[in-house]
DNA sequence: TTGTACGCGTTATCAG
DNA sequence: CTGATAACGCGTACAA
């Protein structure tokens, strides 16, 4: 069955395509009578605009492309879905692609989506910080893009960032502030901003208090179980070993949780953990773990409406650089004080008489 | 800066926009000189194909809608990298829209698909087996349709769903194998086919095993930590309260758990916990959570596939129905004759002089 | 081998 | 208030 447009609607009622395109957009120069006759029969012949000319005659799809490294990561797909709820509401459609965190995937993605016409980019930008070319050849092309968590600094885009630096921070002064005194850190990738900052967080609160700092301490791996009980391994053979680590990865934190149990140290009273991200199963388990949440829904919703901004903004180019407040959720795997303190009360109820 | 078109190129060559056309789709009819001059012109001036017009052209966008009630939740976010994965392969984009479960938004997003002339949409039915009017509708529009977990009956529309009669029934068998012999069951949606049939497995297990089925120990709650614990509270007010609980939701079964460790009941020793879903969340507990896997990822690239089957198919509209096979993970939640039989060895350790 | 002319569905502009 | 026409960018049947 063919689809009706408005030259199908045009020649049932004898009247012009452009009569009936003004009577369905409610053009205030036709008279009630056309504009109702019109759009009953509109519905009665189950038209359908198609956007799809609207575009091409206008120069806007309508249509937004996200990229990310993995749709199915919680914080991913918790951005995408504020990304999604603030851009439905003003009619744009967001289109998905996965890199995989392959460069080369993203650049044919980025090709892939400006032939699709697409109104603007948003992405977490993958690989190393070399390789930066493909983003700046989109600058030229008069494309809005809004970097979100993992940004490039290029003038003249707008990115939307939590403050990594304040949560590696928080999160290591926590740890001091309970008493940890030999602090270990997980960075996961020693060549993207987001962990760099994270880490100069951790190194900045542990001078502020005095602490020095130990270079073995810090240990890189892939944000993984298995690879944060390697971690915890090899930091338990040195000499001096840690009382706490701060991990930039909620999963590799909850290895290094998983290795302790194995080891019959007790967590947090002997070592304490805090990771990153709020992954949802740091809440749920028994030992919930301390983390920095980055409020991923938000910075999808931040994102789009920068995006918007942009949109509606005419001309002008303008470089916004939001940046998010992270919050340090406080839970069982960190807190050492409140363990100590209940154990003490457990011993001495049990030596009242 | 404006886009460069075939137009500016044809002008620059002296040549019509036909044969640039030509030259850059490597059509035979061309000379290979003008070819890749062609091309190189094409690359000096940055030049890009407007997918849009030939959308127009063509009738075909190359876009195809996803529509799911949430994003953010780990099945729904694997299911679209699988759709993604096997169609961004054979040069499609995916639109995802979200329904937060509302028929009415349902509704919206598929009319706002189809005008944005999608060649398919993939989804995952929202709200009660009432209303399928809208469905229906699609059929007429000749747009292919392909559902995935929850479906609808509907002649001409193919789906691809998991057999969860297969799951409740599996899951429930187990638990009758670990030695349980008053299971419960937590429904999460009386109107919904999905938990129609794992409870209909349920039923048909304790049946086969001769066990009578009794109606109280049938909880309808919403997949969620907090009805969980209360389904569970409910559950041992009973006289004759159960001993294992086969849950429809990972979440209602944590939130079980918790509550059974609340009230110093062992798991899995006397009361087994089965859920479903495979939530991340289910296997890192330090009691891991039984639980039946849906393949996610393999059911959207399934549906994916599906959906080019039906796109090149040409006229013949083919309805197929696949159903994958669930597997059920058995973990420590409800591996009671394990966990007894260790603990017999420690007894019988002790008491060894 | 290349040019000419048209159509995809819509809206904007100009004329009536 | 309405009709006629051009334009968006592309591919292609037909003509040369």
């Amino acid at each position: 069955m063919k689809k009706t447009t408005i030259y199908d609607i045009a020649k049932k009622l004898n009247i012009t395509a452009a009569t009936v395109s003004r009577a369905l957009n409610d053009s205030p120069r036709i008279s009630e009578k056309t504009r109702e006759l019109v759009k009953k029969t509109a519905f009665e012949m189950a038209y359908q605009q198609n956007k799809l000319a609207l575009a091409l005659k206008s120069g806007r799809s309508n249509n937004v492309g996200v990229i990310v490294p993995h749709i199915n990561r919680n914080f991913f797909a918790s951005v995408i879905q504020g990304i999604e709820e603030e851009l439905s509401a003003h009619n744009f459609h967001v289109i998905i692609t996965q890199t995989h965190n392959d460069s080369k995937k993203e650049i044919e993605n980025l090709d892939a989506l400006l032939n699709a016409q697409i109104d603007g980019v948003l992405m977490s930008v993958s690989g190393a910080m070399e390789n930066e070319e493909h983003l700046k050849a989109l600058l030229k092309k008069n494309v809005p893009i809004i970097f979100f968590d993992k940004k490039r600094d290029i003038e003249g885009i707008s990115s939307v960032t939590i403050d990594d630096f304040q949560g590696g921070y928080d999160a290591t002064q926590h740890l001091i502030e309970e008493g940890c005194t030999r602090i270990a850190h997980f960075i996961v990738n020693k060549t993207e901003q987001i962990y760099q900052e994270r880490f100069r967080g951790y190194k900045e609160a542990l001078e502020d208090n005095g602490i020095p700092y130990d270079e073995n301490y810090v240990i890189e791996l892939e944000s993984d179980i298995e690879e944060g009980k390697k971690g915890l391994k090899q930091l338990l053979k040195m000499e001096n070993p840690p009382d706490a680590i701060f991990s930039s990865s909620d999963f590799a934190a909850l290895g290094a949780i998983q290795e302790l149990r194995a080891q019959k140290i007790k967590v947090p009273e002997e070592f304490c953990v805090v990771g990153f991200s709020n992954e949802p199963f740091t809440k749920f388990m028994i030992l919930s773990i301390s983390t920095v949440e980055q409020f991923p829904v938000e910075m999808g919703q931040m994102a789009a409406k920068v995006f918007l901004e942009q949109i509606n903004g005419g001309n002008t180019r303008i470089e916004k650089k939001v940046v998010l407040s992270p919050k340090l959720y406080i839970r069982k795997s960190s807190s050492r004080k409140e363990a100590l303190k209940l154990k003490e009360e457990k011993v001495s109820y049990n030596e009242t008489p």
